[in-house]
DNA sequence: AACGCGGGGAG
DNA sequence: CTCCCAGCGTT
């Protein structure tokens, strides 16, 4: 008589040696060979890595990854930093409310925890910018523990697998359920990995390489449809436009006028140049008003930046002005230090645009 | 449950 | 162009 076999278990044990033989080198990773010989990788370095790469890839990450280790060795370090210098460091990666919570959080494991992570589920999602994937991903990869890890990679290899008709987010509990059926008490951490790595290389969004992975036996989507239609989806909202102006002014010596945003919302914390409210349509009294002082300022023409939700074009304005105007909020930056400021892209883009040589290219 | 929140690479 | 990326917090 034929033996029973668990489908879930049999396919974790061929994701397994899937990526045991495939697994991409990452720098916050431990090599498979290491990790079954129990060693495990720095909570520290699990925990930046997965706030930084939340809807992040990869590649835009690395350097960044590299970058705070360099500057702050360890969470007591970052603890310690002076927050606008967390924010410099983070200008150019976007979603800027993770910098603030990561920082926050930073300074929890420290003040709370004695500078060592919580090493559960529970324990980690009640810190500052830690939710259901990011506690899950870091207790099992950096604590060894039966979690289960569902990203977008993992929602598509799910949804494949089973074909789920469900579209999301509303099929997000249901893919969990069978995420946490198909994780191994043995080498969750890898697991998760490996499915996450099996979504970015071989189940893909577009023409996924489906003779080459290693759960093809298993999966409903490729038996009966066309696995490139999976994970169904909620139709998207259409993208408004909206407009503004910018203002760029040039100081005797070539520094530039700045000024701190609000620290909440939309590039929150972060470093600006004077510029109008951002609307549906251009307000000439606004333009005026937005004028941080009194100058010759003259149109340089438009730029245009692409967010989450809407986009935006910006006017943009120039001026040369022979004495630094101290009545606003804000500060004259050196053009040589203007590389290292919490300048978010568009505003690098609008300053670009008025001062062409203002930012090297290939620095950053 | 829906929405606000960046930036960039792949196809 | 469109899609989507190791999502989270707020309302």
């Amino acid at each position: 008589m034929m033996q029973h076999t668990d489908n879930a278990a049999d396919a974790a044990r061929r994701l397994l040696s899937w990526y045991d033989r495939h697994h991409r080198d990452l720098p916050w990773r431990i090599s498979p060979p290491m990790a079954r010989d129990g060693v495990v990788a720095d909570p520290y370095h699990i925990w930046l890595s997965e706030v930084m790469l939340q809807q992040t890839t990869v590649q835009a990450v690395k350097p960044y990854f590299h970058k705070f280790l360099t500057l702050w060795p360890k969470v007591t370090d970052l603890a310690s930093a002076d927050t606008e210098e967390v924010m410099k460091a983070w200008a150019g990666l976007g979603y800027y409310a993770r910098a603030r919570n990561l920082k926050k959080c930073a300074e929890a494991v420290a003040r709370d925890h004695g500078g060592v992570f919580p090493d559960t589920e529970e324990g980690l999602k009640a810190l500052p910018g830690i939710g259901d994937y990011t506690a899950a991903a870091v207790s099992a990869i950096a604590f060894n523990r039966q979690s289960a890890v569902l990203d977008g990679n993992v929602e598509r290899v799910i949804s494949r697998l089973y074909a789920i008709e469900t579209p999301l987010p509303s099929a997000k509990p249901e893919m969990r359920a069978l995420v946490a059926r198909m994780t191994p008490a043995d080498r969750p951490g890898d697991f998760a990995q490996g499915m996450m790595d099996l979504g970015a290389t071989i189940c893909t969004p577009k023409r996924p390489a489906c003779a080459l992975c290693p759960l093809n036996a298993d999966c409903l989507a490729l038996k009966m449809a066309d696995p490139e239609t999976f994970p169904r989806k909620a139709a998207k909202k259409d993208k408004p436009l909206r407009v503004g102006a910018a203002f760029v002014a040039s100081g005797p010596d070539g520094a530039v006028y700045l000024r701190k945003r609000a620290e909440t919302g939309l590039l929150g914390g972060m470093t600006e140049v004077p510029g109008t409210a951002w609307t549906s349509r251009i307000d000439g009294d606004n333009t005026i008003e937005a004028q941080p002082f009194a100058a010759a300022w003259e149109p340089c023409g438009t730029i245009t930046h692409v967010f989450t939700h809407f986009e935006l074009r910006l006017s943009v304005y120039r001026a040369n002005v022979a004495i630094r105007d101290k009545s606003g909020n804000g500060w004259w930056e050196p053009l040589a230090s203007l590389e290292a400021q919490a300048l978010p892209t568009v505003m690098k883009k609008a300053i670009a645009q008025a001062i062409p040589h203002a930012f090297k290219a290939g620095t950053n």
